[in-house]
DNA sequence: GTAATGTGTTTGATTACTCAAACATTGAGC
DNA sequence: GCTCAATGTTTGAGTAATCAAACACATTAC
C-alpha cells in the first residue's frame, strides 16, 4: 500500500480516537470536544468575535453545523451574537464571559489529556511533528 | 498554550479537513469514508473475516455504530454475514467480492486524493511523519 | 431605481453516529 | 444441571452533523 494512503489512513485513525477520549474527558465541563474547538478559536481571535463563516471554516464545519451548534450555546451564555453594521448578512459570535470561564477550566483538562495521550513523544518529537502537520497545511 | 495540547488540536483540525474531502470523493463510488475503512480493515484481516466488535476497534466505532454502519452494506452485497461455530455470540463479517471490487476502485482514488493532500512532504517527511503517529500509538 | 447576481445564514429533511438498556449466548461455581 | 456474572450484538431514543433549498441582504449593471 501506498505510503502517503497509509499516512492518511493513520492520521484519520489516531484524531477519531483521541477525539472520542477527550470528548469524553470534556463532557466533565458540560461541552463537546467540538465546542471547545469553537471556544478555542473565538478566544484566540482579535476580539474574541468571528464572522460565523470564518467559525465554520476554524472548527471545519459547515455554515449550517455552526449555526446549529451555536444555538444553544447562546442560550445557555457561552457565546452572543453581534451584528455587524457594515453588513447586515454577516453575524458575528463573540465569546461571553461564561463561556472563557468554561474554556479556562477545559483548557485545563484537555492539556492534562493531551499528556496522556502524547507521553510516548518526546519534547523534540512534539515539535518535529507539529512542524510536519504544519507542513501539511493544519 | 502548550505544545502537546496545540498538537492534538492540529491533529484533529487536520483530520477533520482531510476525512471531510475524501468523504466526497469517495462518494463517487457510493461509499463513504467509514465505509471504506471498514472494507480496508476486512481486506487486510487474515480470511476477509473479523468479529464484529473487532472491527468496531478499528474503525473506531461503537459495536453499536458498527451494527448501523453494516446493516446497509451487507443489503448492497459489499460484505457478508458468517457465523462463528465456536462462540455463536459473535457475529464474523466478511468481504463479499462486490466489496472487495469496490474496494480496489475506492483505494485508487484515496491514493489519488492522499497524493495531493500530502503533496507538500517529500518522501523522507512522509516517513517521518508516519513514524512519529506510530509513536503515538496509531 | 430596479433587476439580476452574489454572499452569508438559517431551515427542512435526512444520515451517521452515540449511549444505555435489552437480548443472546457462554462459562464458572456450586 | 442451574444460577450468575461476563461477553458480544442489537435496539430504542436522542444528538450532531450533512446537503440542498430558502431567505436576507449587498452589489453591480443597466
Amino acid at each position: 500500500m501506498d505510503p502517503r494512503t497509509a499516512l492518511v489512513l493513520q492520521l484519520n485513525q489516531l484524531s477519531s480516537r483521541s477525539s472520542r477520549s477527550l470528548d469524553h474527558s470534556l463532557s466533565l465541563h458540560g461541552i463537546s470536544f467540538t465546542e471547545y474547538r469553537v471556544l478555542h478559536a473565538l478566544a484566540g481571535s482579535a476580539q474574541g468575535v468571528l464572522p460565523r463563516s470564518e467559525l465554520a471554516e476554524r472548527v471545519c464545519l459547515t455554515p449550517s453545523g455552526v449555526t446549529r451548534l451555536l444555538n444553544p450555546m447562546e442560550k445557555i451564555g457561552l457565546v452572543e451574537k453581534h451584528s455587524q453594521p457594515r453588513d447586515a448578512r454577516v453575524s458575528l459570535v463573540g465569546i461571553a464571559p461564561a463561556g472563557r470561564e468554561i474554556y479556562k477550566d477545559a483548557s485545563a483538562t484537555l492539556t492534562q489529556r493531551s499528556m496522556d495521550l502524547t507521553h510516548t513523544l518526546g519534547e523534540r518529537q512534539v515539535k518535529d511533528l507539529s512542524g510536519l502537520l504544519s507542513a501539511l497545511g493544519a
